[in-house]
DNA sequence: TCTGGGGTCCTAGGACCC
DNA sequence: TCTGGGGTCCTAGGACCC
């Protein structure tokens, strides 16, 4: 082992995956805590649950409770049974799972196997509360953290107090203890060489575990896993190698590196390898700048590009006016604007356009997307219509010159015609 | 009544420039 | 005339992740 001039052993690399227990189910059983033990979905936007909560708001003792939706009757819940629509499943607590439903399953089907599950609708506001809370406690014990969305982040413990000791499982136990006491929520960690490593040890002990990996752990931990538990390899590679008889991530080091790059490219071959052998030096990334924001929705049926223009139209528009919004709000500018088109047999088309200069404004914004739109063949039924804008700038970067130049090209092209509804801008 | 929404990154071809 | 590269930007699609 390396150590400084004083003979103190130089730190190890010691790098944490942290990923909060069934983060949506758990933030709604905080709130509506008589549902503990029931099967219980989250998804779709519709549900009973804001009507009654309405109905206890004339109950002054229900609302010197602190928590009005604890006092809500079970019976006054939405059933599965009761939705009308599309839309999957988001999250499902545990005794839902019981019956086969998972995330990722469409409503209908899910219902189909529980009819009598409660569902309660997606509340994205209160899951970035409780994202923003933890994450908080996080930094205020270890300042490298890395965002993986909301539910998620890596930890560098390396030179963090106690990130050391126990190869990291001090730290990890401190970090866990802190979550819980701020938000009564738990979270696994696994700690160990690498964010490749870490990912991995995080699901080994679920829920509230912690796992630590050490870099000798690889065969007898990693390599009997799955080649899908690999943070990268998604559903084709993974079918891919099976087809090549690869099943575990053993089966994946024992090839050979040259085979790999002949069989699946340069780049995406050398990293399988190095995966496969546990190596990975990517840093633990603190802060980043967006790439793209976009909007997208499907439509509650598929609609047709002429039959339906107006209401295409509309939502067209909308889409257009949420990513002007999104952008404003956040500061940011993009130059190239895009639209995003899901037909009736799930195929997709995307078109874009880079503009001459960037911009946040909606009317340029459903200008350019328009142009775009009229690329594409219209001929199938549309099933989802999105909006997004890239090549993002922040917006003080790209100064008010932007601003007033955008208004000039809004000017220039006031009267091109719409491709739905014909409506001048 | 199968199959959401918001992202990132990579690849590959063509245009265009030097 | 024939044959050459590299580099960057743009566009479309696709894999993957949370």
């Amino acid at each position: 082992m390396n150590s400084d001039t004083l003979g103190n052993p130089s730190p190890i690399r010691r790098i944490a995956h942290l990923d909060m227990d069934a983060f949506y189910a758990s933030v709604e059983l905080l709130r509506y805590p008589q549902l503990k033990g029931l099967p219980v979905v989250i998804g779709g936007g519709r549900s009973a649950v804001q009507a009654a909560l309405d109905a206890l708001a004339d109950d002054p003792e229900v609302q010197a409770s602190g928590n009005p939706r604890a006092h809500i009757p079970i019976a006054s819940f939405s059933q599965l049974k009761d939705y009308v629509g599309r839309g999957v499943i988001t999250t499902a607590t545990y005794p839902a799972r019981k019956f086969g439903i998972g995330s990722a399953m469409g409503m209908m089907k899910a219902a189909k196997l529980c009819p009598q599950a409660i569902q309660l609708p997606v509340d994205f506001e209160e899951y970035r509360r409780f994202s923003r809370a933890f994450k908080q406690v996080i930094l205020d014990i270890a300042p490298q953290m890395e965002n993986r969305g909301v539910d998620e982040v890596y930890i560098d413990f390396t030179d963090v107090p106690g990130g050391q000791r126990e190869g990291g499982r001090v730290l990890a136990r401190l970090i866990q203890k802190s979550i819980l006491e701020a938000t009564r929520l738990t979270c696994s960690v696994g700690v160990a060489p690498n964010k490749l490593l870490a990912k991995m040890a995080s699901e080994f002990n679920k829920p509230n575990g912690i796992a630590i990996v050490y870099e000798q752990d690889l065969q007898s931990l990693v390599w009997p896993l799955a080649c899908r538990k690999i943070n990268g390899i998604g559903p084709k590679a993974d079918a891919r190698l099976q087809g090549h008889g690869i099943h575990t991530i053993g089966e994946l080091a024992a090839k050979d590196e040259q085979w790999l790059i002949d069989h699946f490219g340069q780049a995406t071959g050398a990293w399988m390898h190095r995966a496969a052998w546990g190596r990975d030096d990517r840093p633990v990334v603190t802060e980043s700048e967006p790439v793209s924001m976009s909007r997208e929705t499907t439509f509650e049926r598929d609609l047709h590009a002429v039959r339906d223009r107006m209401e295409l139209g509309a939502i067209f528009t909308r889409l257009c006016e949420q990513v002007a919004s999104d952008l404003l709000r956040k500061g940011y500018v993009g130059k190239t604007i895009g639209v995003k088109l899901r037909f009736d047999d799930f195929k997709i088309a995307t078109r874009d356009q880079t503009l001459a200069r960037h911009t946040a404004d909606a009317q340029t914004i459903r200008q350019a997307a328009g142009q775009c739109l009229k690329r594409v063949p219209l001929q199938r039924r549309l099933r989802l219509l999105g909006v997004r804008v890239g090549s993002l700038a922040r917006a003080e970067d790209a100064s008010q010159v932007a601003a007033s130049e955008a208004h000039e090209v809004r000017e220039a092209s006031a009267y091109n015609s719409d491709i739905w509804t014909g409506q001048l801008f």
